[in-house]
DNA sequence: GACGGAACTTACCTTGCGGTAAATTACTTA
DNA sequence: TAAGTAATTTACCGCAAGGTAAGTTCCGTC
């Protein structure tokens, strides 16, 4: 032995070991900092490695933006159906959907903000497949959306597409918060979220009858 | 003259007018990308100039950035102060609000995201300026919230935080979709709201018991 | 019609990033 | 114990960004 020059050879981290620590680390990065900002150094090193190792297990900074990517968007569109599968949509829908998101975030609440971000190369292929995760989360929100709407007598199709607007910067902002106090458990954070809609249902003098 | 081999010389912009213009085009720039995202070269291109003038107008990329901020901040803090000032609390305030908020931003949107920059060097002059806007501006929405709570009887003070933190990102949602609809006017887009309003009112039956 | 300042550019330096090729070390197994 | 392979680093390239020093052109004016 003596004096080992390099620090290079391997640590004894598995492979799969490693490739998770990796998509854990870059998806904490790239959910606080956004992909712009994020660097391949700045993960590496919470890895506690070279930025070439990231290069060899993902490629790209893209491709491993994707494979950050897919498994949060998997996860959370699959949790978003079945909340709102069952039965139709009913005035505790969106507290139920709030609370499987918070849940399926349990762990990693960062993940949220890398399926929203705004500056991704808007031609490459993650911004194609974070498109589709969203439009298909919109998707299920544009049913209980129309319903609402409808309920209050409003036909224009703008206000549709503003308010699946406001209700998905609406979780972000959720989620935005729940990451700045992370004591705050799931459970918590959706009897939270229950007051804050009554407080506001408050501030709009009652119009009619609500949701036939 | 015959063949002039430089670019270079006056051409004939007064230095006021010139002055205005790159805050124009910065504003935008660091608006729609935001300023990590932002690039100094882009924005010489937008007025049709090198980078070096900037740097010679207004000094370093923050420096460029605080003078594009502090039109902005003192113009929307000034707004919402007077949309707020006058009685007290009612029911119309968050729309009275909204609407002087469109107001002031209308010619300008994106100039809302420059006061709401989340990628800025958090340790400097720009960002500090910024913290010291919004948290002016939390505090006139502050007095709102906190009545809105109590009607309701939540005291719990993270509640007041959070639904002041809601309430800033969904003005922040709305002037983004409005960024996305460049036909709709101020009045148009408070009226926008206003349905909205109804909506979201009409999804949260009355104060009842949450999570069933 | 030469002079002086205002408006602008050219040319350059440095830094940090994304990305690649070629070592270097450690672990396994025959 | 030596070979072979898996895991990792060193050392490098190219590029674009922020930033600076030194010009270059234009304009009014005496």
């Amino acid at each position: 032995m003596a004096t080992p020059r390099s620090k290079a050879g391997t640590k004894g981290v598995p492979r799969q070991h490693r490739r998770q620590q990796i998509l854990a680390a870059a998806t904490q990065e790239f959910g606080t900092r956004g992909y712009a900002a994020a660097s391949l150094p700045a993960i590496a090193e919470r890895v506690g490695v070279t930025k070439t190792l990231l290069h060899q297990y993902f490629g790209t900074k893209e491709d491993l933006y994707l494979a950050c990517l897919v498994p949060v968007g998997d996860r959370l569109l699959d949790t978003v159906r079945t909340a709102m599968g069952r039965n139709g949509t009913t005035a505790h829908t969106p507290l139920r959907v709030l609370e499987s998101i918070f849940t399926a975030l349990e762990g990693q609440r960062e993940a949220w903000f890398v399926l929203y971000d705004t500056s991704l190369p808007a031609d490459g292929a993650a911004a194609r497949r974070a498109a589709e995760y969203w439009s298909a989360i919109d998707d299920l929100a544009a049913g209980g959306t129309a319903d609402l709407l409808r309920a209050t007598g409003s036909a224009d199709p703008l206000d549709a597409d503003a308010l699946r607007y406001v209700w998905r910067d609406l979780v972000a902002t959720l989620v935005r918060w729940w990451v700045k106090h992370p004591d705050e458990s799931p459970e918590a954070m959706t009897r939270r979220c229950a007051r804050l809609f009554a407080a506001a249902a408050a501030l709009t003098p009652a119009p009619a009858d609500p949701l036939g």
